[in-house]
Formats: structure tokens, C-alpha cells, sequence
DNA sequence: ATAATTAAAGAACAAAAAGAGAACAAGTTT
DNA sequence: AAACTTGTTCTCTTTTTGTTCTTTAATTAT
């Protein structure tokens, strides 16, 4: 998971347990819950690791009054594959095809599985209009997009076209032009020399509300 | 979250006690019936316990006039205020049309933005099947389904037909009959009693990964 | 192979937590 | 007034829990 390479491989082992089950536990677990647990039989074994962890930082020393293994804010705050994040991802507009994209006076956070989006800069968009409807993304829809400027061919990417039109499309680059297309079969891809078109992130993760208009 | 981490063990006891039953007691618990109800012999050990939950500010300090145990609001707040959002929406299985939900043996928890979902309950299923495809609900989406038994005309719903297969399905319920209607064209409504068909939840939120393949 | 590091188990110990019971004061009931 | 209830305080004992130490096995490096 987190690699603290100073640790030992037991020490990130009982890191990484106290990580993944800190929400089992309503109150911090004793050093015997812990035992029982991961399956050792001595505290003492079992101390000596979290001893390490406490030298590390990543875990609170006991201070004779408060009982139990506490997590540090470093630790929980290093645990980037974890489900929960701590801002979220920014909301920043909506995108409609053949406009710019039409930004947010207050950037929100959303708060986002972990499965929708990728270990880099992301950002959400709302999408607007059916250019993408055969793809299952509809009108209103909000779309996950991972920063970044290059792109593979196939990939659905935000595309800024002689920067000021913003578009939701799939990609398709050659030495030649750059093809964006549409999935909707009533509208037809459009083809640009390359220069003309900039990558600002590509498609990682798609959301829905049934319940809320905006 | 408020760290009442901080109570002993006991303490957190007594707490979840007070909280979890304080509607079964028509009076405030005196301290003997406390003992009685959480089976401890004296009256001086709990006091103990109370004690630490007063100067924590959960538990009243009783003026001598009242007797009895009385919680604060803010023991009341940190209750509602629970672990159930923290914890993101359980995602608890797949769902293909024609067979039952297959659960999932480890329920993992999904951090869903806000807009995703409602107050009430909810839970997650993964898409198999396309039946929904027109809708822009595709094969390996997440839906996020909110827990109730009745639906209005119209509804995207979880249906249990005959108790043994779950579908997903728009829902039309008429005093005769019950018709499930699928967004593909390839597939035709279904047509059933009305107690044939019983309502799990109601769509209220979707999701795609382009990322992650499971 | 030898040495060093890492783990595990168990014993022993001190501090904290938890429990039992007695005693007491202030109220309430009889 | 006497008996009872109820919260509070006190002492004492038992259990739990973190810590330290020693011994032994397993793994890794030299």
C-alpha cells in the first residue's frame, strides 16, 4: 500500500491493517485485539512493531491515559488508496460541445469513489447536449477527467479546438490530422489539423443523479 | 466527527447503552437500574463511569432535584451524526436480469458524492446485462439504490419478480398488473401480478468507471 | 556457512481500568 | 419519625493493558 521504506515489512503490514480496519473498530483497539486480529499470540511481538510505528510518526504515543492503537493524521493523511478523500474533486463547469467551457463561480467538491478517478490531478465536468449519447453519457451528466495534455487514440478526452471551443469527443491522432468523433450517430466526426486541437484531460469515471436537477 | 474516542472503554459502553435504549426507559435510569440493566452489582462502579461521561459533557450533571440519567444534546447530536456517513454507501452486490442478487462476501464501502444519493438509505449494485442500455445504463455501471418498497410510475427500480430474480427495470403499476419495461429496444416489457413483483429501491444515482475493470 | 536482522513467543511488571461493597447525606415515602 | 431511595465518596481487590526483557526461530545479507 504506502511505501515507507524505513519500515520494516511487519511494520507496514501493521500499518496498513490498522488503516484498512480503523473503521471496524469503535474505539482504538488494544494491543491484544490487535494480536488476536492479525493472528499472533504476544503482545510483545506485536509492540515492538508499533513501537516503530509510534518512531515513525504514524502512530500516537499512548500517554499513560488514553488506552489503545491511535492512528496519526499522517498516517490516515498518507493513505492515498484509500476510499475516502479528504477534499474531494473540484467541480469546475460544464462543458457543451462548440462552446468554451463555461466555468463555476464557486468551485464545489464532490466527493468521489475512489474507482472513478486516478491517482493524478482530476476534475469534474458537467457534460451538455446528446454528442455523446451512444456512449451511455447524456445530457446533464457529470464527467470524472484525469489532467493531463496527451491522449491515446480511442480515448474520450476534453478537447479545446484553436483554443476556444471546448468539446467531449473520442480521439483518434494521426501524423496528419486530428480526428474528434462524436458518439451519436447523427453527428459526424470532425477532422482538424493537429495543432488545432489541445488535450486538457481524458475520461476516467461518469456520474448520474436521478434525484437532482441543476 | 466528535472524538468521544477519548472515554474509556466502559465509559463508551455505558454511552452506547444510554443512546441505544434510552427509549425503553419511560423515566430517566436511576443508577440501580442501570446496574441491573448492564448487569453490574454496584452502584459505585457505574458512578464512576457516569462520572467521566459528565465531565466529557454527554451526560447531564443531575441537579439533585431530577433525578435519574439524563444525556445532553450533544451525546444526542454525536449519535445522529454517526458512523453511517463516514462510512460511504455499502456496495452490496451485482444485479443481472433474470437471477437473484449475487452479494458480495466482503461489503466494501463507496465515498458517493452527495448528488448520488438521498437521505434515506441507501446501497450500491453493479449492471450485468444491457437491458438498461438505452438510458444510458451500461454493463459494469455502479447504481446507487435508494432502500424502499414502493415506487411511483415510471420509477427506474430494483424488482424482486416471484422472490427469486432481481432486475432493473422502469416500472409501471396499475390496480391489474404490474409491467417491468427495460430501456432496449431488443427487449420486450414484462407483464406480471401485481404480488408478483415486489420493490427493493429506487434508482436515484449512476456511475462508470473508465479506469477500473472489475 | 557465518553474521546480522527481523519475528515470534512467553514471562514478568507497573499503571490504569473496572468492579464490589460499605458508608453517608439529601431527598422521598410510609 | 422511621424506612426507603438515590447520588456520592471512599477503600479494597481483580482484571486489563502497555511495557520491558529473555529466549528461540526464521529470514536476509555478507
Amino acid at each position: 500500500m504506502n511505501d515507507y521504506s524505513f519500515l520494516t515489512r511487519k511494520q507496514q503490514d501493521v500499518l496498513d491493517f490498522l488503516l484498512e480496519s480503523q473503521s471496524h473498530f469503535v474505539q482504538p483497539p488494544t494491543l491484544d485485539e490487535l494480536c488476536l486480529a492479525m493472528g499472533l499470540k504476544s503482545r510483545g511481538s506485536l509492540h515492538k512493531h508499533i513501537h516503530g510505528l509510534i518512531q515513525a510518526g504514524l502512530v500516537e504515543a499512548p500517554n499513560r491515559k488514553q488506552r489503545g492503537v491511535r492512528l496519526t493524521q499522517l498516517a490516515l493523511k498518507t493513505q492515498s488508496t484509500g476510499l475516502i478523500d479528504d477534499l474531494g474533486v473540484p467541480f469546475v463547469g460544464a462543458i457543451a460541445a462548440g462552446l468554451p467551457i463555461e466555468a463555476v463561480e464557486n468551485v464545489e467538491y464532490m466527493q468521489v469513489p475512489a474507482q472513478l478517478k486516478t491517482e493524478n490531478r482530476c476534475y469534474i465536468l458537467q457534460v451538455k447536449g446528446d454528442s455523446m449519447i451512444d456512449d451511455g453519457i447524456l445530457d446533464g451528466d457529470w464527467v470524472v477527467i484525469e489532467q493531463r495534455n496527451h491522449a491515446n487514440n480511442g480515448d474520450i478526452v476534453v478537447a479545446l479546438i484553436d483554443k476556444t471551443e471546448a468539446t467531449l469527443k473520442h480521439i483518434l491522432q494521426t501524423p496528419r490530422e486530428t480526428i474528434l468523433i462524436p458518439a451519436n450517430q447523427n453527428i459526424q466526426p470532425m477532422h482538424f489539423q493537429p495543432h488545432q486541437v489541445e488535450v486538457q484531460g481524458v475520461l476516467v469515471g461518469q456520474m448520474r443523479s436521478y434525484t437532482k436537477k441543476l
